[in-house]
RNA sequence: GCCGAAGUGGCGGAAUUGGUAGACGCGCUGGACUCAAAAUCCAGUGAGGUUCGUCCUCGUGCGGGUUCGAGUCCCGCCUUCGGCACCA
């Protein structure tokens, strides 16, 4: 760079402004090789003796990537977010822990690998070291030490112990069930995967099936899922929100129906007990195992089963959206209905779901809208047991079910408000064994298995005669083993290892063959943040008194895409490490940020609509502390933004003149023009920018206005680089700024005589300077400003509205009129109220 | 349908406790420097009116309301986005 011959010209020696102009890829370069070779942002575990010992600490975290081929604008907003917080809290003086790994398992490499040909882990491991190289680029502070992978076998070693546990607590389980199964990928899906009906990853309409699977018994922790939300510190209401109707708890009565002919009971659940009396039809899901024993034999034998059979070849999308006009078929039987005797005809129809409640339902059409639809469809009887507490006609359906409606025609509960109707009657049924109060939910059991290859295989032993059998602890990890094809065929291609699928029983030693399936992906990120706190234990996924200094995560970031899944299986896995005794505490994450998309001409950026933004053109271009600054420049970290090419020149320009504007008060300096004074509007300046960029990153986490107000103080220095606070303004602006762009921050801190800014402790604002002798008071007249003057602070009521009213522009609107009253806010307003 | 969030200049956004709407940035216009360009710097930039006065009126999705004062609070709508959805 230096000396270069420019055609046609003179030889050039690098003059001042040459060797000055901001040219970020060199220093960038600079600082991220210093980092690198202290291990600047490693943090030691503690020694027993660290444990207790007084030394504020903070575990950050940001949602681990998925190495797909290389990072985007998603994953620098995610990780520059974090960087800033942790930059912030380091310089605070807390201990903080933020490691970095790679969700390395999943289908987008196995399908690479089928595309393309290789081996899933060299695709994985190929794209690995593609992100690690971008993040150094990128300068983000990050403890190398403890980095992992959870495809590495020291890791899911760790992955196949844990499902071993809850194999043996009973919370992992085997059984046939209908799932989820994408005809794409080949593979079955969890309920949390399934989308209106298609697959999460590849669209595909998902279809039914039934298969011997693993699931996890999330549903046990449903309440605690729901209930110890209360022990989180803060999350984004719309993620609890939307966790609870996931979880879709709902209170109510199983009641039992008597069918006298067949003399069998059939239970159903509700939530209004109080229209017991109003049921005047019943109806079964037409997948309920009692349907071909009603009908056999009978007359309406025939039709009912075709019925069913029509049912059963509707996808779910059909069957959710297409004719949401109510179909359904009588049986001929009847059922008692238990509180007043009445005999209901019973109904098959596909509008009650199998999978929810009992898979039967009794039906009350005065009451419920789908009953009410179903009964006017098939001229079925509708009778009102509810009204408003004014007695006055209603419309029906009425669903009304608060205090502001009371039960009718329901024999001694008739007059009762409806929570107290819903309590009688329910205690009425207890009483008499008919029902009892119980809860449900919409929450299913985790499915875990998948018929896929690039996973976590899972640690069990198939035997003839001893059934299955856990691997024992001391033979993991069960190794993936190597494989020619992976195309998916319906059955897990690790079935095609012969060699490996046969083994020995751990149990009795006979010839047993292993599991095939591997495990969802989700397994493995569900319990990464608490390995990184022990990243290297042999012993242990990690030992208890360290996870327990460092976890659990006071701040994690991540997208609002993991709302449901990855955050609930993480919550349910930390409370399951608990009850083990492995881990001290209940809830992995304190307080969530979760971040909004960048999206790019209106959409989101994707490979295939061709709206990409790479990161590292831009580093190029601008480096990184540029892009670093405008991804959280662009607005609220929250919210989703529309990215704009010319959005990044603005932050870049803005790193060019601070970068001017120090080396400008440092000649100045060395001209002998430095001032000694202490005084001046830019330390008034300085000290305000800096209590407002604490408060910002501090309290309100807030990450685009403390970059607007460091670029307003520098606005101001450069008007006036000469002027007293000039040195000051300069660091204080360096200092503020580092932890958005760390490398030109240390860089130009360097310049200004002082060394090691990230280590530096953050700037504190002086809460004299933050006073001021005067201050602009702003007059109204009836509300509307109408003048403006500069007047001194701490002045009384009696003189701000003296000092207003003289004011000759509110003369003009006070002309002949009379002043009614006045409104004084010290040190700040004064508003005259005129007749 | 239910639940949640949000609507502010040409654009991204700011306004923290009800007290100066439009900070900061982009874009645009004009100017300086230059043979020229880039870079940089200076000035202007919500709309309309205007006697060009840092003068007036209007202005934060729409309609009402509370208040001396509302982008901010209340009531009713509209739109957009996200989640759930025949959940009994």
């Amino acid at each position: 760079m230096l000396g270069r011959v420019r055609a046609g010209a003179t030889l050039f020696l690098p003059n001042e402004d040459e060797m000055r102009r901001y040219e970020p890829e060199q220093i960038e370069k600079k600082w991220q090789n210093v980092w690198a070779r202290e291990g600047a942002f490693n943090v030691a575990n503690p020694e027993p003796a660290d444990v207790d010992a007084d030394v504020p600490r903070t575990y950050v975290l940001e949602m681990l990537p998925y190495p797909s081929g290389e990072l985007h604008m998603g994953h620098v907003k995610n990780y520059t977010l974090g960087d800033v917080v942790v930059h912030f809290r380091r310089r605070n003086g807390e201990k903080v822990l933020r490691p970095m790994g790679y969700d390395a398992f999943g289908l987008p490499a196995e399908n690479a690998a089928i595309r393309e040909g290789g081996h899933p882990r060299a695709i994985t491991e190929r794209n690995i070291a593609a992100i690690r190289a971008q993040m150094r680029r990128m300068g983000w502070a990050i403890d190398w030490d403890r980095e992992l992978s959870t495809h590495n076998p020291d890791y899911y070693r760790w992955t196949q112990w844990l499902f071993l546990k809850f194999y043996e607590k009973g919370l992992a389980y085997r059984r046939e069930a209908p799932v989820n199964w994408c005809p794409v990928d080949q593979t079955v899906l969890a309920n949390e995967q399934v989308i209106d009906g298609c697959c999460e990853r590849c669209g595909a309409e998902v279809e039914q099936k039934s298969l011997e699977q693993w699931f996890f018994k999330i549903t046990e922790y449903a309440d605690r899922l729901l209930d110890e939300m209360d022990l989180l510190e803060s999350w984004p209401e719309r993620v609890l929100t939307m966790q609870r109707n996931w979880i879709g708890r709902s209170h109510g009565a199983e009641v039992r129906f008597r069918i006298a002919d067949l003399d069998i009971d059939v239970p159903v659940f509700t939530t209004r007990s109080d229209t017991l009396f109003g049921a005047t039809f019943f109806v079964l899901a037409p997948e309920h195992p009692l349907v071909a024993e009603l009908v056999q034999g009978t007359a309406r034998e025939g039709e009912v089963m075709d019925y069913v059979r029509q049912a059963a070849g509707r996808t779910t999308v059909e069957r959710a959206s297409a004719e949401r006009e109510k179909t359904g078929v009588d049986t001929g039987r009847t059922i008692t209905n238990p509180v007043n005797g009445a005999e209901l005809p019973i109904w098959i129809a596909d509008y009650v779901l199998l999978e929810y409640g009992t898979g039967a339902i009794m039906a009350v059409p005065a009451h419920d809208e789908r009953d009410h639809e179903f009964a006017t469809t098939f001229g079925l009887e509708i009778r009102q047991v509810v009204e408003p507490a004014d007695g006055a006609a209603v419309e029906l359906p009425y669903t009304d079910k608060s205090t502001d409606a009371r039960a009718l025609n329901s024999a001694e509960f008739s007059g009762l408000p409806i929570p107290e109707a819903i309590d009688g009657i329910t205690a009425w049924l207890e009483e008499r064994s008919l029902g009892e109060a119980t809860v449900h939910y919409r929450l299913r059991d985790w499915l875990l298995s998948r018929q896929r290859y690039w996973g976590c295989p899972i640690p069990i032993v198939h035997c003839e005669s001893c059934g299955t059998v856990p691997v024992p602890m001391d033979e993991l990890p069960v190794l993936l083993p190597e494989i020619e094809d992976y195309v998916p065929k319906g059955r897990s291609p690790l079935a095609a290892a012969e060699d490996w699928v046969a083994t020995s029983c751990p149990a009795c030693g006979a010839e047993a063959r292993r599991e095939t399936d591997t495990m969802d992906t989700f397994v493995d990120s569900s319990w990464y943040f608490l390995r990184y706190a022990d990243a290297h234990c042999d012993t242990l996924p990690v030992r208890r008194e360290i996870v327990d200094y460092w976890a659990p995560i006071n701040q994690y970031i991540g997208g609002v895409e993991h709302a449901i899944l990855h955050l609930m299986y993480a919550r349910f896995f930390t409370k399951v490490m608990n009850d083990l005794d492995l881990v001290g505490f209940r809830e992995p994450f304190l307080r969530l940020f979760t971040q909004g998309m960048i999206y790019r001409d209106g959409a989101k950026m994707s490979k295939s609509k061709g709206n990409v933004v790479p990161p590292d053109a831009l580093i190029d271009e601008f480096g990184a502390d540029a892009l670093r600054l405008y991804i959280l420049f662009m607005g609220p970290a929250e919210d989703d933004v529309e990215w704009q090419d010319s959005g990044i020149e603005g932050t870049s320009r803005f790193l060019g003149r601070l970068w001017r504007v120090v080396h400008e008060v440092v000649d100045s300096e060395s001209a002998g023009r430095a001032s000694v004074a202490s005084e001046g509007p830019l330390f008034h300046t300085a000290h305000e920018t800096i209590a407002k960029v604490s408060d910002d990153l501090g309290r309100r986490f807030q990450f685009n206005t403390p970059v607007a107000s460091v670029m307003a103080l520098v606005n101001e220095i450069s008007k006036a680089p000469d002027s007293p606070g000039a040195r000051f303004a300069c660091e204080t602006a360096v200092s503020l700024i580092q932890p958005y762009a760390p490398h030109v921050a240390e860089e130009l801190w360097e310049r200004l005589g002082h060394e090691r800014l990230w280590e530096h402790s953050w700037p504190a604002a002086d809460a004299s300077m933050l006073e001021h002798d005067t201050f602009e008071l702003v007059v109204q007249v009836n509300g509307k400003v109408r003048d403006r003057a500069h007047v001194a602070t701490g002045l009384d009521k009696d003189a701000l509205v003296s000092m207003a009213i003289s004011l000759p522009k509110v003369q003009s609107h006070l002309e002949g009129r009379e002043v009614r009253k006045t409104i004084v806010v010290p040190d700040k307003l004064v508003n005259i109220v005129v007749g």
